[in-house]
RNA sequence: GGUCGCGUGGCCGAGUGGUUAGGCAGAGCUCUGCAAAAGCUUGUACGGCGGUUCGAAUCCGUCCGCGACCUCCA
């Protein structure tokens, strides 16, 4: 089951074989969200797929410490504001004020979700004097300089030095010489490209801290640098974060980690793609939005009924998380379909007893290679979209079997425990999916008893062939959002 | 303008130098009191034009279209 893992290194442009640097454990930072706002839906994808990566990576045995920050200082605006003192203008309220609420929201959104939470979650103000260690390594070792109380990275000096600064983002430092857009502070810099490190607080900044340089606070990129070594050590596995940030955040970062400790912070950089709506890019701007509460409610132009977190998830699940996925009604629909066939096959699945039997068969020959493909394929650069396509295989043998149109004879018994537990894997351990459509699945005893009751007078009457009693139930059970299906065994129901 | 990526059947979305992705939708059939669900069968494809090759949707070139990034961004 332990096939090789294959990673899609941002930093090669390569599909590599995973060698962690220690054998049996991991070390993976993710770069975590700005909370000066509610969390958005392309957040939430970035976060659901590094948490599919997590869950897989301990699945398959590793020991693995993930780190995810929470950015709560530093992170500028194009006014050179720092986002948490403009919230709190705004709202009148006192930056941590700001940074606890939307830190809550954030974190009950990754447990709707169903994301297990990182191993650490560091925030940015809670390192600061790490973050004053850093900017001092990186002047000592002559790659930052002070201007008027503020600390700037010589990115011209290391890009001389050595041939690393735009590798990760593919920029060629030639093109950093023609950067013109205009900024605050530009001036204070040797050059354009340079970034600060240490930023001077102006008079009406309320987020400071006392440095060797002024009263002050850290830059963006700082604090991934200085809390992923503090964590992780100087160089560790996995680095990753929404693709928006390898320039400038990543790269940067590298840069800093180059300065501070004079190597390559991670050996692979993993990159997840944009989520888009109606083909385009989201934006507050033009209204080409929507918000995670927008689509469990279905309070939203975009779309025509609610979807559950679990669906939503599912149809992040069908697309590879390197691909940009547009986000469409239609797709959410199609996505809520196949999301119950996929439970309710489970659910059969699991209920299934083996017949004693150890025959080999085309059928359990079939089975057999079908779930080894699905871990191959989901070792291959965790493509969630093509696991799933393996288990969308499978579901048509398991209804077979429950509709008595295959034989569970032809089914090894250690072939049916391997398929209970990859479906078992595969749906809640590895893509950390819930139960909400299959009767009976969250343990609601009493609701489950009352279905039986329903379900067993309905079939009286159906014996009886009263068929408006029968239908009656039927009727006001669908329009309850519960469908019942009749099968040779009897009946079972879900919600839709 | 620069850099990178993409263009797959009605829709979404994988993948590969020659062999079925998958989901949803469609068609036919089976089952069913009628349905639903389920099962079986089935059609439609790789942006245009060149090139490499025995063979390309898959590699190369070019054109068209789309998107992302270029110090707000997951």
């Amino acid at each position: 089951m332990k096939n090789d893992l294959y990673i899609q290194n941002s930093l090669t442009r390569q599909k590599e074989l995973f060698k962690p640097i220690n054998e049996g454990f991991i070390g993976m930072y993710v770069c975590g969200p700005t909370v000066y706002s509610d969390v958005h839906i392309g957040n939430c994808r970035t976060f659901v797929s590094f948490d599919v990566i997590y869950r897989y990576l301990k699945y398959i045995g590793y020991q693995v410490r993930y780190v995810r920050n929470i950015t709560d200082v530093g992170h500028l605006t194009d006014e050179g504001e720092d986002k948490m003192s403009k919230g709190a203008k705004l709202a009148k309220l006192e930056p941590m004020e700001v940074a606890q609420k939307y830190t809550v929201g954030f974190h009950d959104m990754m447990r709707i979700f169903n994301t297990l939470p990182p191993d650490i979650e560091p925030r940015a103000t809670g390192h600061i004097i790490e973050q004053i260690e850093m900017v001092q390594q990186i002047i000592d070792n002559g790659l930052g300089y002070e201007r008027n109380g503020s600390v700037y990275f010589d990115t011209i000096k290391f890009a001389k030095e050595q041939d690393v600064y735009g590798k990760l983002s593919g920029r060629k430092i030639d093109d950093l010489f023609t950067e013109t857009r205009d900024l605050k502070n530009q001036s204070e810099k040797n050059h354009p490209s340079d970034f600060a490190i240490w930023m001077k607080a102006s008079e009406d900044h309320i987020l400071r801290w006392n440095s060797p340089w002024s009263v002050g606070f850290p830059g963006w990129h700082l604090e991934c640098s200085a809390m992923s070594t503090k964590y992780l050590g100087k160089q560790f596995d996995i680095h990753g974060g929404g693709n928006d940030l390898k320039f400038p955040h990543h790269e940067n970062e590298v840069a800093q980690n180059h300065g501070a400790c004079g190597c390559h912070p991670a050996n692979y950089w993993i990159h997840t793609n944009m989520l888009e709506m109606n083909g385009r890019k989201m934006a507050k701007s033009d209204g080409n939005t929507i918000t995670p509460a927008q689509l469990f409610s279905g309070d939203s132009p975009h779309i025509s009924k609610a979807y559950s977190p679990m669906i939503v998830k599912f149809f992040m699940l069908q697309a590879h998380y390197g691909s940009t996925l547009d986000i469409t009604d239609k797709g959410l629909q199609d996505a809520e379909k196949g999301y119950h066939r996929l439970m309710e096959a489970n659910a059969l699945l699991q209920k299934m007893e083996a017949s004693d039997s150890d025959i080999t068969s085309e059928l359990d020959t079939e089975i057999n290679a079908t779930i080894d493909k699905a871990f191959q394929q989901m070792s291959d650069d965790f493509n969630t979209p093509m696991a799933l396509a393996r288990l969308f295989e499978l579901v048509p043998k398991i209804n077979g079997i429950s509709a008595g149109h295959l034989s569970m004879d032809d089914v090894n018994t250690d072939t049916l425990e391997k398929l209970k537990s990859t479906f078992h894997s595969f749906i809640y351990d590895i893509f950390g999916l819930l139960d909400d459509v299959v009767g009976g699945a969250n343990g609601n005893g009493v609701t489950d008893g009352l279905m039986e009751l329903i379900i067993d007078l309905r079939q009286n009457a159906r014996v009886n062939k009263d068929w408006g009693t029968s239908d009656k139930i039927r009727d006001t059970l669908q329009e309850l959002q519960i469908q019942l299906k009749d099968g040779k065994e009897g009946t079972t129901w879900s919600k839709n």
